[in-house]
DNA sequence: GTTTAAATTTAGACTCGTCTAAATTAAAAA
DNA sequence: TTTTTAATTTAGACGAGTCTAAATTTAAAC
């Protein structure tokens, strides 16, 4: 990667890219994911601007180039592959995937990227379910609703879960609702009351909100 | 490890280490072997002093304070870790060690640091044969010497080879003559002339200048 | 003991990424 | 349509780490 492409650029790159999901990302925003003030964001983007790595008209949003959104994916490739990496082979604990990638997948190297990608056999998926991009900047991902939408007696394969807050991770984690597991949604009490689930025969009992924050695809029993 | 310790003055710290073998590391010395200029030198190394990580006289040298040192040598951890990682669990080539490292090093947590060690059972030493210190700083190595010093008939294992050059270190992995392997010095041409191995059958022929860069213990038989 | 050469430090400048405080613009409310 | 509020940008500053060029000190040569 272009060695003028820095650290603190590519966590810009990768937050305007995580946030411009419908029209383009605001300085505000831009700013709050990466813990600084409006006015280091302000200045960032007009130097991405310059770098032609992003859009941006004045008090209208930051958009990504074709150039900038390339790194941004190779950083998200950088982070997932690092998070699954870390999980499948080391054994990382699900709360401390996150910071750890954060900070390494500014580091490695393309082959260290590769050989872990291969040696984990070309994932797809990191540990959350996100969608891992290709090398050459490739995603896909499966749709997927939240399970707090599921009915009762539905049978249902996890295949994502929120990455943002620690404590709900340890909380995935202790409960086994993690990507690949499936469940029964046993019984759904009234006014977004608590969902049972059943794995064979052992049954879990999890609040509205989580439910809201697992997403599922149908399986068939 | 204090955040107010950067990924530079890991470095440097690392880089006085490895120079103040005898006495105090010059400033240009450690201005060469950081790859800046003697100015950019000076200047970091005033900063180490008012933090109290090494002590300096102007124009005296500079040498590791104890609280210097410890980060040092955990840097050199970290960096001897990896080394061992990349190589017995990613398979990469020798002549990559270093620099993927060097980049790592700054950039791991002691979860990763800890993972590491216990997956690759807590060696001792990295690929080169340099030791590796313990995460208390404690360092312990065995006296070797140069290959070339050998005498015929004289059974040798290697412990450490020369890691400066990447050409040389391709030939190393070439010809196998790499740390624990064993080889008899089956001929010594005089004048610094080439030198015969021998492991079982196979022999090789080394020049003398290569001798010099790997370092051995006598084994019988 | 002077002179010279080499090593080292100082002076001054630059980029990167950040900050706070003040000014400006756009959007919402009145 | 005017006023108010919120978002954004500008202005000016700072620390980290680097540079080149010039000044200084030390050590070696004479
Ligand atoms: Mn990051
Ligand atoms: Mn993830
Ligand atoms: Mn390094
Ligand atoms: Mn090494």
């Amino acid at each position: 990667m272009d060695p003028s492409v820095t650290h603190a650029i590519e966590d810009y790159l990768k937050t305007i890219y995580k946030s411009q999901r419908n029209g383009p990302a605001s300085t505000s925003e831009v700013a709050r994911a990466m813990g600084v003030s409006a006015a280091s964001a302000t200045a960032m983007i007009k130097r991405l601007a310059v770098m032609g790595l992003v859009d941006h008209t004045s008090y209208q949003g930051v958009r990504l180039t074709p150039g900038g959104e390339k790194i941004a994916l190779q950083v998200v490739r950088h982070h997932r592959l690092l998070e699954t990496y870390l999980r499948q082979v080391l054994g990382y604990p699900l709360d401390r995937l996150h910071d750890e990638a954060c900070e390494l997948e500014h580091h490695i190297s393309e082959m260290f990227e590769d050989k872990i990608s291969a040696l984990l056999g070309d994932p797809t998926h990191d540990p959350h379910g996100h969608p891992i991009p290709t090398r050459s900047g490739r995603i896909v991902d499966v749709a997927a609703f939240p399970l707090a939408e599921a009915v009762e007696g539905q049978d249902v394969e996890i295949h994502r879960i929120a990455d943002e807050d620690l404590e709900l991770l340890r909380y995935f984690e202790e409960q086994r609702l993690l990507p690949h597991e499936r469940v029964r949604v046993y019984s759904k009490a009234p006014m977004r009351g608590p969902i049972e689930l059943r794995r064979g025969r052992k049954r879990t009992l999890i609040g509205y909100d989580v439910a809201e924050k697992v997403f599922v695809v149908s399986v068939n029993a």
